[in-house]
DNA sequence: CAGCTATTATAACCTGGTACTAATTATATA
DNA sequence: TATATAATTAGTACCAGGTTATAATAGCTG
């Protein structure tokens, strides 16, 4: 094990190809043996101590990320994952602000999402075939940010008999702190089904 | 141009292999093979006629929409497309619903969606380093369809000198009817950047 | 100089195709 | 029934973008 002062063209020549990947992963081998000034060869060994799969490996992988992504966006129907639900009673669902939910300079989250979480909790606690929120009254308390848990409880006020309105009140959670609260007025159209668009 | 009775059996190949490499893009010719019991040839003449490009081709497209949808995730800041803009006095955005925004069974856009247009447009129009949604008082008017295009329009009425709050009125259209309108009351942080988690 | 790493070269082989030519089979119509 | 036409199958050459393996060369260093 010789390890000297000028091992490092080797380490650089790494990083830049990592680099090169990351920020173009549909170059070919070819095209880096370009970039790089050294032979094909030298990139194949580098991917492999880097573990970096071959051109088309990469975009196999990131084809079945974005199918994978596509076939969970039903999943999508909820923000949110609900955890706990009396239909026509109360409701807990439980929302991570992750980096496509904040402002990506202060790391605080969009209202919308916060409101999002809310809402479609709002509208999943009661128990109707159709559910539209009519209106909202809602306060952001406080700020969420990145990487925080949001915990919405959701709790049904009045349903107006068999009408066509109930009122919902949630409150969202970040541990004990209250960082949001919200009155909804949610549509129940129980009856009809007046679907367009069919085939 | 002969066209007689019996000509179905290529129009089924052709259906099912349609349908085969939709719901699994991944699949060789040479599995196509095996399952419609036709020469490799005769699935490639019907990729040919079909225009379905060859399997590597395929992920290749998969993977560079997926990379396009990341690149521009940080489009997904705004809800919408602002189409005006005038700081601290007004704006317009355009967001059209679409599939991923509506109940699968009505057909109806999920409020928070419309929502988001508006909040994030309200933000927008304000002028300033950081601006977060305080509170918020809303009215769906009525509900918003699938493939409909919804153009909100926003207004700051009044500023509280260099203060801490800006109220925004932004009301949506689809067409010349009215489907949402709602008051924002907007944070408006002039002065001090508290960024945390940096790196 | 020996010994080591790093780099480059060369060749065989692989997958999943395209492009092209040709033969075979099925079908339909005059 | 013959024959034109369409559909299918077969076979070959070639390609991109690699892997795998084996060997040669360069460069430093003690």
């Amino acid at each position: 094990m010789v390890r000297t002062i000028e091992r490092l063209p080797k380490r650089q020549r790494h990083q830049q190809l990592s680099r090169l990947i990351d920020e173009n992963p549909f170059i070919t081998d070819r095209e880096l043996t370009r970039q790089l000034k050294v032979s094909i060869q030298t990139i194949r060994l580098d991917r492999m101590e880097l573990a970096i799969p071959e051109l088309r490996e990469r975009l196999k992988l990131m084809a079945e990320r974005s199918y994978d992504a596509v076939r969970s966006l039903p999943l999508h129907e909820v923000i949110g994952d609900i955890v706990d639900l009396q239909l026509d009673r109360s409701g807990i669902s439980i929302f991570e602000i992750r980096a496509e939910h904040v402002f990506s300079r202060t790391g605080i989250a969009r209202g919308h999402h916060v409101f999002a979480q809310a809402n479609s909790l709002a509208v999943a606690v009661i128990n109707e075939e159709i559910a539209l929120t009519a209106t909202a009254d809602i306060r952001f308390v406080r700020s969420v940010k990145l990487g925080e848990k949001c915990i919405a409880k959701a709790y049904v006020r009045s349903i107006s008999g068999e009408r066509s309105k109930a009122k919902v009140e949630v409150f969202s959670y970040v541990g004990d702190e209250m960082v949001f609260q919200g009155h909804f007025v949610i549509y129940r159209s129980t009856g009809e089904t007046v679907i367009e668009g069919g085939i």
